[in-house]
DNA sequence: TATTGTTATACTCTATAACTATA
DNA sequence: TATAGTTATAGAGTATAACAATA
């Protein structure tokens, strides 16, 4: 009608959804994470399955419930995002003799070498967050504010 | 094995994926948006239906390409929430003379009464979220540090 | 020819239940 | 009897493509 851009006529009243606190955080989270998976689609990694690398990669030899629980995922979802990894040959699943239902999971050198590249385009995307947040200063206090909502993890089951 | 819980051993080094941004906002995201649910659960409102209530009480008259795109959710999923919406005869589609192919939203009777009891039930909630924030302080700087992500919305279609 | 609202559809995430093998 | 891992499945949320009516 008037322009290249779609008309949207004049700013809408955002006051009210913009003071509520789920919803600014749904907003940057999903800002955030689009971003994110825009970085890692070449390396084939989702945001679940770098968060699960660089946790392996920290704690070799763990179990999948551990591991599960600590992200917040469920035993039942975690299964298919492990069996992905390993089909990539980036992480192995390895028996052990104190409790043959279980096993633990380790980093394969493929592994290693993927979550290396990873590694540094999470620290260029960090350094980019952190310039959008304003400084080191301020991803600190987003980081501590963030920590006060005592999550308990996903439901058990 | 030991005990009445699940035993998951010695903690796990979390300290690799807990300076990661876009994980912490996820897990923050997703425990506040649980506790938004399971109170909002009773009213029949999801956190999409209670923002768009609240939106279009903000900006009555407005075309649906507008809210959706203040809200960040695309025209196609747009269109089923404001027909659930007007099923529960909370906002009505009125034609406008201006521009046939749309026509403008707003609130019913209904709706109003219904935005009134889930303010209420918003304000308890996030009474609570600022508690445990620590303060409307805290709660301020969270969301200026939020804002400070240009979110530019969702993509365009 | 472009835009608005809509439908259909696919893909991801997440939640629940139930199975198996071990304990 | 309970637990660890797994499978199957259903429900949200979100993405793209295409259509009818209108501009």
């Amino acid at each position: 009608m008037s322009d290249l851009t779609t008309d949207l006529g004049p700013p809408l009243n955002t006051g009210g959804i913009d003071r509520i606190i789920g919803y600014r955080l749904r907003r940057a989270q999903t800002y955030v994470f689009n971003a994110f998976k825009s970085r890692f689609d070449p390396l084939g990694l989702t945001p679940a399955a770098y968060s699960t690398l660089v946790l392996v990669g920290d704690n070799p030899g763990r179990k999948p419930s551990e591991l599960a629980d600590a992200l917040g995922i469920q035993r039942a979802n975690f299964a298919p995002l492990v069996t992905g990894l390993e089909k990539h040959e980036w992480i192995a699943r390895q028996k052990c003799a104190a409790d043959r239902r279980s096993y633990s999971l380790h980093l394969t050198a493929k592994g290693e070498d993927v979550l290396r590249r990873a590694n540094v385009t999470q620290a260029e995307f960090e350094a980019r967050c952190v310039r959008e947040l304003g400084g080191e200063l301020a991803r600190d206090e987003l980081l501590a504010l963030l920590g006060r909502f005592k999550d308990h993890g996903a439901p058990k089951r």
